[in-house]
DNA sequence: TCAACTTCGTGTCAATGCGACACTAAGAAT
DNA sequence: ATTCTTAGTGTCGCATTGACACGAAGTTGA
């Protein structure tokens, strides 16, 4: 316990809303405590950061860490910093957002130490902290980005149908959207690659499969394209 | 000095980028530092955090101190954290950016102790730690922002002429719009108050007054209406 | 006082974008 | 073969947007 500083310093911590889409709902991943303080309480996975990595990093390691993710879509979303948001001491928390495809993440969400789960977004129990103001600001940042940025891709799987698409903007935006109107618009922005497949295993027509043009994106972005969907 | 903890902690500190608008130009606050490291460089105004602060109070009491800047627009940014982005030691730091109505404030900036200035935001000496980046960052998001909130009263005088206003849109936006088209929108979206003053005291035609109708605009934000410039 | 100068303030029209809207096609299940 | 379910497709009217020019008002200086 040698550090010691001329004046008082508080903790710096990350936490992290990890959204996740399922067929039917848009979930967001959290753990179980397992100290004080709110033991046994549901929080965003999270933690504090260390003095030799950004905030960044903290995030990506947190989330190993704690969920087994990694390689996610990850961005800063607000810092919180209410005196008393936690009652041992002085905690400042950076807060991040992170889109996975819950197809390929399914698994190891669960296989952590502690107990991790996904939770629906309008489903979640209470949260310890001020983590229900943090997946709060979360919601209306995802809102608002899926407006101009293509971002709902990396909610999903690598092949996706235009159907799955829309249900996510659906879900995202909490408003049912016209479906000619939705691949209209969708496909001139001309970031779709349609592939030669179809989805499998359903019970009536299949539909095709489509994948994102990562590339394409971001060469345009570097170009200094602006999308707005 | 007897603040002791089991692990290390970095600083934090909070940076303000403080827009104010002038006749021909958009300019940032910036203060000269007194002290190493960057001694004699310019920066942006801000500090380190108190216990007993949150950020946003940090942000105001800095500006206050610095620059003598009280009940401004204030918005948190983002937060920086680059590991060695201070020479001294690990600080991470919380950006905020402010709009303030350079007539109200134009005597009080100078008057602190420490020599501070406003600079053209396209014609800044060369800055301490990372805030050029800081800056960048703080152009960006009121480029993002004016798009679609009223915020830019924020940086006139509480009455205005639309010319006052569409030049301030002109600068942040960095390209011309055409006149009719922009009195249009802007008197279509109905927060402005025409006031039965003109501008006085110039060589022309003078041209009429109007002012923000801050209450209106409050309420239509409170019912959850959505601006769109 | 009149001519010159500067900025104010205003309307139309064409093109485009956007939302509303319904039926046939394909494939699986029975 | 029939039924069931979702896929996939085009038009049209309306609203929005951007391009565009000139007379009005007020000041200045000859």
């Amino acid at each position: 316990m040698p550090y010691t500083y001329e004046y008082p310093r508080g903790a710096l911590a990350v936490d992290c809303v990890v959204f996740g889409l399922d067929e039917n709902d848009l979930k967001v991943m959290l753990i179980q405590r397992g100290q004080a303080p709110f033991e046994g309480k549901w929080a965003l996975p999270g933690g504090f950061v260390h003095m030799d990595e950004t905030l960044e990093e903290a995030a990506r390691r947190e989330l190993e860490e704690e969920t087994g993710l990694h390689k996610v879509f990850l961005e800063q979303l607000y810092t919180f910093s209410a005196v008393d948001r936690d009652p041992r001491e002085r905690v400042v928390s950076v807060a991040y957002y992170a889109l996975v495809k819950l197809s390929d993440h399914k698994v190891q969400a669960a296989t952590d130490a502690r107990d991790a789960g996904w939770f629906g977004v309008h489903d979640v129990p209470s949260l310890a902290f001020d983590h229900a103001d943090i997946l709060q600001k979360a919601l209306e940042r995802l809102r608002g980005k899926l407006r101009y940025q293509p971002i709902g891709f990396e909610l999903l799987p690598k092949k996706f149908t235009l159907s799955q698409l829309q249900h996510l903007y659906q879900l995202v935006l909490e408003r049912t959207l016209d479906k000619r109107n939705f691949r209209k618009r969708v496909l001139a922005m001309g970031l779709l690659i349609e592939t030669d497949e179809v989805e499998q295993g359903v019970a009536h027509r299949a539909a095709r499969l489509y994948r994102f043009d990562e590339r394409k994106y971001r060469r345009l972005v570097k170009a200094g394209f602006n999308f707005e969907l």
